[in-house]
DNA sequence: TAAAAATTACACAGATTAGTATACTTGGCG
DNA sequence: CGCCAAGTATACTAATCTGTGTAATTTTTA
């Protein structure tokens, strides 16, 4: 246990910091001493910033997804409503110091096609996607693909206008909108 | 124009380094070389890395709304259609050595709250929205306000996927979403 | 308890950063 | 012609960056 806390204190810290100000503004030095960490241990658990990064993201990516779908099937047991209760969850989201989508965040700074944190980001928006589309085929509403699809639009470009104007509103009328969708696509089966 | 011509050379070098690697990650030095003139010219022009960044966003900012606006308008004459038009504007976007957009990614490096970096992202996106408003209401839907809104919202969810997954598909699946949103809206007038 | 691993402290290398100093050259304009 | 601004060339500062070398020290584990 205390083997890993070393290293879980320096994601934390890596986290919190790439969070608020990006991750080239961010220096190993910053990171370990807001770790409480020498830099030379830093290096001791991460052969370079890069597997800093990267395992950064893969730790948040995992928490930040299990603490969602927790939320979402927290708020109702209807799928149909489960499907909308993710837009109160993102609200929830933007109103808790909210700072932009970290993966967004990284995949401008690491542009590079091949790059492994494009990787990552990717996987976790697949996996995001994938999660709203189990949702909607649960639902059993017609074309469950297409709509999780569009479901996925609102919520990134509701996190694009949160981060912009420094609002949760986004999050409001992206869910208004998926009403409509929803109702649109209509229910096969609904009970 | 032999006077602008130096300071316009740095500005799309600039534009185009930062497009492609991002803003830290891109030094004065790469710049004004890019640019085929000396460090000192570009600190003649500009009075640090930080005034040539917004310089740079600005003319990027009203040169793209510009091109944008006059594509949208030379696809249709009939206001409900360029409506769905700015999704084909969008998808021609992404085609087109997309690399996500320059102001999210501005906003991810600088967030400071009162960076005047941020101030012209959001002022960018304003009036991206207020243009999209504008043909909303010129199509004399009902609540055009709100429809303006979520048509952003899905415009801004498409560029983060079209970044994501290096595909301009989003932008089709978007328009789809539109037309809901704009049918279910209802047209008061239409001919 | 004794070996092994993790961590510290600290200095340092080498590259890169933003920005400046200085002296020189060029080109246009009155 | 003569001035003045724009630009060049080059070297420089001072800070910061990622990453390492080394030796001493603590902690874990066997």
């Amino acid at each position: 246990m205390a083997r890993t806390s070393k290293r879980e204190q320096l994601i934390q810290a890596a986290l919190e910091l790439f969070s608020k100000n990006g991750f080239h503004a961010v220096g190993v030095d910053t990171i370990s001493e807001k770790a409480c960490v020498t830099k030379r241990t830093l290096y001791h658990h991460f052969k370079s910033k890069e597997e800093l990064i990267l395992a950064a993201l893969r730790y948040y990516d995992e928490r930040f997804r299990n603490d969602f779908m927790r939320a979402v099937e927290g708020k109702t047991e209807n799928p149909v409503d489960r499907l909308l209760a993710v837009f109160d969850v993102v609200e929830e989201w933007f109103d808790d110091e909210f700072t932009g989508c970290l993966f967004v965040g990284a995949m401008g700074e690491y542009p590079d096609e091949d790059s492994p944190i494009r990787r990552v980001c990717q996987e976790s928006k697949a996996l995001n996607q994938a999660y709203i589309k189990s949702l909607a085929e649960k639902a059993e509403l017609a074309d469950a693909g297409r709509l999780a699809e569009q479901i996925v639009l609102l919520i990134e470009g509701a996190i694009t206008m949160a981060q912009v104007n420094k609002s949760s509103l986004s999050a409001l009328q992206a869910k208004k909108a998926a009403e409509i969708l929803i109702k649109s696509s209509g229910t096969l089966v609904r009970q």
